[in-house]
DNA sequence: TGATAAGTGTTACAGATTGGCATACTCTCG
DNA sequence: CGAGAGTATGCCAATCTGTAACACTTATCA
């Protein structure tokens, strides 16, 4: 694996669009001015409480492409939002081979899996050049403790975080090659949707052999997916950049 | 399906061992008085706080084999937690088809799939006769808001919850059709042994097909695999009954 | 800068696992 | 006792895997 060095600079013609535009690696933005306000913890929060979440954050320097937010077995201190960039989570089975358990994108709480044990469940790493607000989580704790609109909607994350889970299990258990290529898409898509950016043309920062084993494929089963749904003409692939060509089609191959 | 009506006595001779020993369906029950009070929701609560919750729990009738806790899209307002009996979650595809999503014996928690969207993803349905606590969420939340503990408590639930997902995602994503029984067999067997009962023989309450949704495999692949096991000499199987012969060739299938 | 190495992605083909169907048997319930 | 659900097993087909060869991109170093 190369996930050791910093992300190059694009040299794709046309692909700076897709490239992330983060809020400025800046440890001096607060919540409160931070445009993923609206889809990140502080929703239902009044500008008050804001200031208080505010308060317990840490805003560490950025992280570069490969390193890790955190491993499998570290002792649980925080959960993340992400500010910019994205993460995969991942666990090693006991044969040695890894198996991504989730993406993240900005926004998006990333950690959960260390609060019932106090240890993490999985690792975390990221895919390029990333920052994240570190929520340690004792005060949150705390600080949910006196505001109950923050205890209710971190409850509230960790059910959506339950409820996806349980979504992705019926995929796994149920769903074709083709069908699971087709939801992971449609997820990037609205998620890529929310934080403003383009739901019909992305660029991946994941390889194929990370998708296939978040979707419990073969990296070769993930291209020969992604080459015959261009064959249909529903989506077009250049490497990493994926352009959805024909949304309803790819919706109806779950549909029905 | 036959799960319209209620369990019969067992006639098979030797299982009434491996029947439910429910704690009484008598709503006089109280948690402090619950013999699953120590793998349920109050562990870490003292006295008084135990009291507190215990003011907010509904005891309701049990429910038939085959009747319905909640339905998809149902709107949430509680939580439950397992007092006798066994139940399974599932979710309806696209297609018809329906894909379980997990099963919940005495001492776990049910619902947490509707806190976050204030209505249910999934349906829960008993699989023999069951009784439940019925936990408000409102008046939870409110609770917890008061008690430390109990916010805490209900945070370290929905953590292992999600982890307990993740694990299946791994397990869906990358185990053969034997290690998937294997897994499930273990499950079920520390879960047996948490409520005081035998971990090496027990009753399977739900069908082959009942499993095999949960697994991602077909019911007669569920059937071919316990043949296989016990071919094995690693499990003895009798229709539902189920005997771990050898519980370290068991792991075994999964460890390495 | 160019050469080399390492990593990533694509495609073909053979092989393995699982699914789907048919059938027979068992168990439970009315 | 009969009906219907649930279970077991054989057979064949479909899908996905795994190997391998090759192309392409990115990183490293002379």
């Amino acid at each position: 694996m190369t996930y050791q060095s910093v992300e190059a600079p694009g040299k794709t013609i046309g692909t700076d669009a897709l490239r992330s535009r983060p809020c400025p690696h800046n440890p001096a933005v607060s919540c409160s001015n931070c445009r993923l306000s609206d889809l990140c913890l502080p929703i239902a929060l009044n500008k008050s409480e804001i200031q208080q979440l505010d308060n317990i954050i840490e805003r560490n320097r950025p992280l570069g492409k490969g390193e890790h937010l955190y491993r499998q077995r570290d002792e649980f201190r925080s959960v993340y939002a992400v500010r910019s960039g994205s993460f995969k989570s991942y666990t090693l089975t006991s044969d040695g081979k890894s198996r991504v358990t989730g993406f993240y994108m900005p926004g998006e709480i990333i950690g959960m899996d260390g609060i019932g044990s106090r240890s993490h469940g999985v690792s975390t790493m990221a895919l390029e050049h990333s920052s994240i607000c570190e929520i340690p989580f004792s005060q949150l704790e705390r600080l949910s403790h006196q505001l109950p609109n923050l205890q209710s909607r971190f409850f509230a994350i960790m059910g959506n975080e339950i409820v996806k889970d349980q979504q992705i299990h019926t995929l796994l258990s149920s769903y074709t090659a083709e069908q699971r290529l087709a939801s992971f898409l449609l997820s990037l898509s609205t998620r890529y949707a929310r934080c403003q950016r383009s739901p019909d043309r992305f660029l991946l920062q994941m390889t194929r052999g990370d998708i296939g084993e978040y979707l419990g494929l073969t990296l070769e089963t993930v291209s020969r997916g992604f080459s015959s749904l261009q064959k249909k003409a529903i989506i077009s692939v250049k490497s990493r950049e994926i352009a959805i060509t024909d949304m309803a089609a790819l919706k109806a191959i779950l549909g029905e």
